[in-house]
DNA sequence: AATATTCATCGTAATATTGCAATATACAAT
DNA sequence: ATTGTATATTGCAATATTACGATGAATATT
């Protein structure tokens, strides 16, 4: 039905499931990416280092923001983005925990 | 449009994408945690562990053996999948350099 | 004040994803 | 052969995501 049952898994699996589906779509990697590079940054800058309408690049930023990933401050007529560090730190840890497993190889397969 | 337009983004964005798209479902976090804990597993197993139909879990498996990081063999009447050790490292590898970006934090925000 | 620039939001179209019932397939056991 | 068990596939409905043009709000520039 197009929709995700949350409900039936633990806080950790779906916080998991929402960092990574932000880093889902090529943009928003595309977007971080950038933003590390340079750690000052207006959108405008993102328009013509990606190549999507300034709508859409608006709109990936906001997802961003609303993750808590980068935050922004206005900066005269432009907004200026940049990584949220502390958040990043958080989210870095939450999947390497996930990614991290380690497996004893047992037989099978 | 709901299309996404890979072909403007590097190969190593849209490879991120890709495997971040495959963890952002809380099922497949689910899925692959399981895997991790018993290193054994068969689907049915996973259709009581995890509240989802039984061709929802199918469809899950399938799409993390068609990315690579399961791979399952037919063990008797049922189907024994696991991590694959080698991908999940490669995959690893490649998430790591990306969350691992660091920044030496100029002014600006 | 009028105009330009920057970014956000809205509306909409196109496509993707999620979930499941129903059905199919494969094999084991009776 | 028939039945049961385990998994895959198909088809469909519901919802989510992606993309962008148009428009709006705020601030700069002239």
């Amino acid at each position: 039905m197009g929709i995700t049952k949350t409900e039936i898994f633990t806080d950790q699996q779906n916080l998991i499931a929402t960092f990574a589906k932000a880093f889902g779509h090529p943009a928003r990697v595309a977007i971080l990416q950038h933003l590390f590079k340079i750690n000052t940054c207006i959108c405008g800058d993102l328009v013509g280092e990606i190549g999507l309408a300034q709508a859409t690049i608006s709109q990936h930023l906001k997802e961003l923001k609303n993750l808590g990933l980068i935050k922004g401050s206005i900066e005269g007529t432009s907004i200026c983005y940049c990584i949220h560090t502390e958040n990043w730190a958080e989210m870095k840890a939450v999947m390497n925990q996930f990614l991290n497993q380690d497996l004893e190889k047992k037989e099978c397969c």
